[in-house]
DNA sequence: ATGAAAGCGCTAACAC
DNA sequence: GTGTTAGCGCTTTCAT
């Protein structure tokens, strides 16, 4: 065991609730100069450190916030989850990781129940069940929803899905395609309405005709992008532009293109929501629409860290623009011998 | 705040202490049944859950291990983290993500100074600077390696990083390769000589010759797997096959060679060590060599918790064989017009 | 400016 | 078989 606060009393020659004072404690506590050095010095032959148990009995709170996602090696998640890091640590808050898979089972029951978390960042997924949802938030952690929302519930921060679709949208319309599908998450999920909707709007604006065979709502695996484009391939009107919702998916998308011998971008062009180093190692590249993943991280410690302090808390969106990453896997569209202006 | 252990006590009319033995000890304390009967009903009534902060001050433990990997986000180590996290579970302990990077940080400092975490499992990074690991283990919780080693310290698990090397070489020569290059890790990284190593001794074994250009140590990314490949590609004498010491390097060597105009496998065959669902979607999808990711994870756990026991621990390989999936990115060498029986 | 003491929730002797 | 009690390390009134 590592030095305590009454070691580095006894040390220092002064009583226990000096040293704490002194260590721990806002350096506003006025104290004499020569003590306080005196503390500073023997905590620091020591090497004391405060003891989280004792710190966390007494005070009732554990400075740790956990993090929960649905897949935690998805390479999507990289960028949230060092927003969520580095601004729980600036705040002296420990990032504790969890899979959404858990959330109705006995690991986050823990969590909370047993007091080792302070509060909840949840991001759910596609296997979520609602009802696991409902008993989480009934336990006396708080909870700040990462890109979904909870009906009557106040905290949550979402990124700009309506947007970033309808910059993707555009990027095909630009390039001259009227033929544009969406390969879309499942309806159950938050985010696959509000990319849906962005979609439509663009199309809306542009005065090109939305076509519901056009529209799949099978998830955001790479799996699901593949059967995505399958069923769309199946048609007898086929699309020459796809807008894809999920990178993961659109990796599936052009997997799948290969494998059925379509070729991107001349006969298909594809644009993904999200960007991440995977997107450049395809065949081809992926044109992207990057989703401002760290602020949404940082911001949902920010919202959490208010409603631990007993601030009212809303739900934010992130509305910084969705960025367009254009590389390889769009093109002009091949059935008009003319393009927009813009490109 | 939930019901305390004395809440319980008097709800069920008896004493802390008793409460205490019925509800935290083995069921071997003898108490009459129906005393066990009235505390755990109480329990039950009040949702009684131990706050782990008392308990963890009391026990001078916290029931938590933590993982460390380099990259939480890399898809290779999510059958790693399942493996820890069940295992974990499975003897009633927490496990706590962090990142290698952070090694020589405040964060993993906070963590074991302060007694949050009981052990750690390690796994070192390209970046991870050595002195920062000893400075790790000269600290209070034992540490047990995760596919890497460390001169003089027990405990580590390591993966059969010859064996899968051997594996993959084996199926070029198979083939009919015999000019097969390696596309290798960093020098300073534990696995790479071991995989070097198996690679050398596959060719050995067929007596093939190995020709110092066509070895390449540049990293496990997929940025330097690109690099590895022009790097062969710039040579008057080119490979016809190349075994990529790691998956996401060989989806680099795979957008690279497409870039450069490689056709794969037609003119040159790839074969990647670890898999994982990014293989599957890859053009042409990638052949490669499964890991026992999930057994490492496991028995990194296994071995931390009998260090944590006080039992000696050793430094233990997982022995099942890799397996070969193969999928499109290999074929029969092109400029032999014979194959080995095998195939 | 500094110290004494209580108590956060829990477990483990020890007494009965 | 059950209760009493001390104490893990820390913070925080309350005295001095």
């Amino acid at each position: 065991m590592s030095a305590t606060l009454s070691d580095v009393a006894a040390r220092a020659g002064v009583s226990i609730s000096a040293a704490s004072r002194v260590l721990s404690r806002a350096p506003s506590t006025r104290v004499r100069p020569e003590t306080r050095d005196r503390i500073e010095t023997a905590a620091r032959d020591l090497g004391y450190r405060p003891n989280f148990a004792g710190r966390a009995l007494k005070l009732a709170r554990s400075d740790v916030l956990a993090m929960i996602v649905p897949d935690l090696t998805n390479p999507l998640n990289s960028e949230l989850l060092r927003g969520v890091d580095e601004a729980a640590t600036q705040n002296d808050y420990l990032m504790l990781l969890g899979r959404s898979e858990d959330v109705g089972g006995a690991m986050i029951g823990r969590l909370i129940g047993e007091g080792r978390v302070d509060g909840i960042l949840l991001q759910t997924g596609d296997d979520t069940r609602p009802e696991d949802v409902r008993e989480l938030l009934g336990q006396r952690a708080p909870v700040i929803f990462i890109n979904s929302v909870e009906a009557g519930h106040a905290g949550s921060v979402t990124l700009p899905n309506a947007a970033a679709a309808a910059v993707a949208t555009r990027h095909l319309l630009q390039l001259g395609h009227t033929k544009i599908a969406l390969v879309g998450g499942l309806p159950s999920v938050f985010t696959s309405a509000d990319r849906e909707s962005g979609y439509r709007a663009a199309m809306a604006d542009a005065e090109v005709a939305v076509r519901g065979p056009w529209l799949t709502r099978l998830g955001y695996t790479a799996e699901q992008g593949r059967r995505g484009l399958r069923r769309l391939w199946r048609l007898k009107r086929r699309p020459t532009g796809v807008v894809v919702g999920n990178l993961n998916a659109a990796i599936g998308v052009l997997a799948e293109a290969r494998a059925i011998g379509v070729a991107v971008p001349d006969e298909l062009s594809v644009v993904a929501l999200h960007d991440a180093w995977t997107a450049e190692q395809t065949a081809p590249a992926l044109t992207c629409v990057r989703m401002p993943m760290y602020d949404l991280g940082r911001t949902g410690v920010e919202l959490l860290l208010d409603k631990l302090r007993g601030t009212d808390v809303g739900n934010v969106m992130i509305n910084s623009e969705p960025e367009l990453v254009v590389r390889h896997s769009t093109a002009p569209a091949a059935d008009r011998d003319f393009v927009t202006s813009k490109e």
